[in-house]
DNA sequence: TACCGTTGCCAACAAGCGTTGACCAACAAG
DNA sequence: CTTGTTGGTCAACGCTTGTTGGCAACGGTA
């Protein structure tokens, strides 16, 4: 809550030798929520990767929260779907995902800290609220139908992330690029664009 | 992996009196594993919640692990799907599910603890296989398909408890019943039984 | 030269963890 | 009355955690 980090970015042109430390701390530190959760995540192990002191992790980030919220950002940059032909969506939601997920491992991160850390749930309920409802908003033509369909969304989407990425079931990672996109663009279609059911 | 607790319902007419501890204790580890998931659930805590000395648990259970373990047995209960008609698989899956979550937390803390420990994801990988696979075998046409299938019904069912039951989001909390098994039954059945897309 | 902020390491702190062993009350059997 | 088993408490162990403060170099600037 002091905030008082010494290498704050808010000079106009500090070209620190600190930018090179502190990106090799965020970088250590995405890989170690993503692979352990918060809590198994220590700040010793990612000080560890980053070749640096725990305490230096303090002092650029002050405290272990800090350091999460400052390394697991999380922008989905969904498309403008208004410019996707409307019986399309579903299949371009699912690719758009699919690629993130890929070469993404903070997505495996905020979903990982989001199955048990209370901060982390509230982290994951922002980006559906701010990200993914309203991408929902354009396809879809109720708008009071709007949170349930994005959430219907939301399940499956993750659920494919959860088996694949962490759990790692076996027969979910051996499915394809292409098996994907065909079994699950109509669901996500279905979901965004069909009548009630 | 001693195995030699004190307790041991090994015995014909040992009808003990802590046969009444040792529910309580797994009831309180229950709750706390769902809730917190592996590693913020900690012992004293579940000692305090059945009201006796950490030290009891360690000798009714060995280890924290062999607690869980005996906390969190997950049984799916899945129904015979061979004496349901073919066309009504995916709404009953979905159904059986749905009535599984709503009363039984070990549920959400076998998905928590999957998410974060190692051994949470093995146990899970060992439900899929032992549970769900089987019962997919039922009713997919091609037994070669049957991992693949089965894992896409894993996706949307597991994504649906993630949103719904860990991560609360709000309007994955307010869709009803009727209409959770309005949307998802479909999906699950084309999941199941549909041809290739 | 002297200064001073920055970058970093080191050693330690208090707290909490899983786990252990000594001890005690009750009680049934001999 | 002794003895042994059972159900339970208490205090402590060794360890790891997040976090803190002190101290040593470096590198500009005056």
């Amino acid at each position: 809550m002091t905030g008082n980090t010494p290498a704050d970015s808010s000079g106009p042109n500090q070209a620190r030798r600190s930018a090179t430390t502190r990106a090799a701390i965020l970088d250590a530190a995405r890989e170690r929520f993503a692979a352990d959760g918060y809590e198994r995540a220590t700040i010793r192990a990612i000080a560890r990767d980053a070749h640096i002191d725990p305490s230096m992790v303090m002092r650029y980030f002050g405290s272990k929260e800090g350091l999460f919220a400052a390394a697991v950002t999380l922008d989905l940059r969904l498309p403008d779907l208004t410019r996707i032909p409307r019986d399309e969506v579903g299949r371009a939601l699912v690719d758009h995902f699919l690629g993130l997920w890929e070469g993404n491992e903070d997505l495996t991160a905020v979903l990982r800290v989001g199955a048990t850390n209370e901060a982390g749930a509230e982290r994951m309920q922002r980006i559906f609220r701010e990200q993914l409802l309203p991408a929902t908003r354009q396809v879809c033509p109720d708008p009071e139908q709007v949170p349930a369909r994005a959430a219907l969304c939301a399940a499956q989407l993750l659920g494919l992330a959860l088996t694949r990425y962490v759990l790692r079931l076996p027969p979910a990672r051996e499915l394809t690029y292409q098996e994907l996109l065909a079994w699950l663009g109509p669901t996500v279609q279905r979901y965004l664009t069909a009548p009630n059911p």
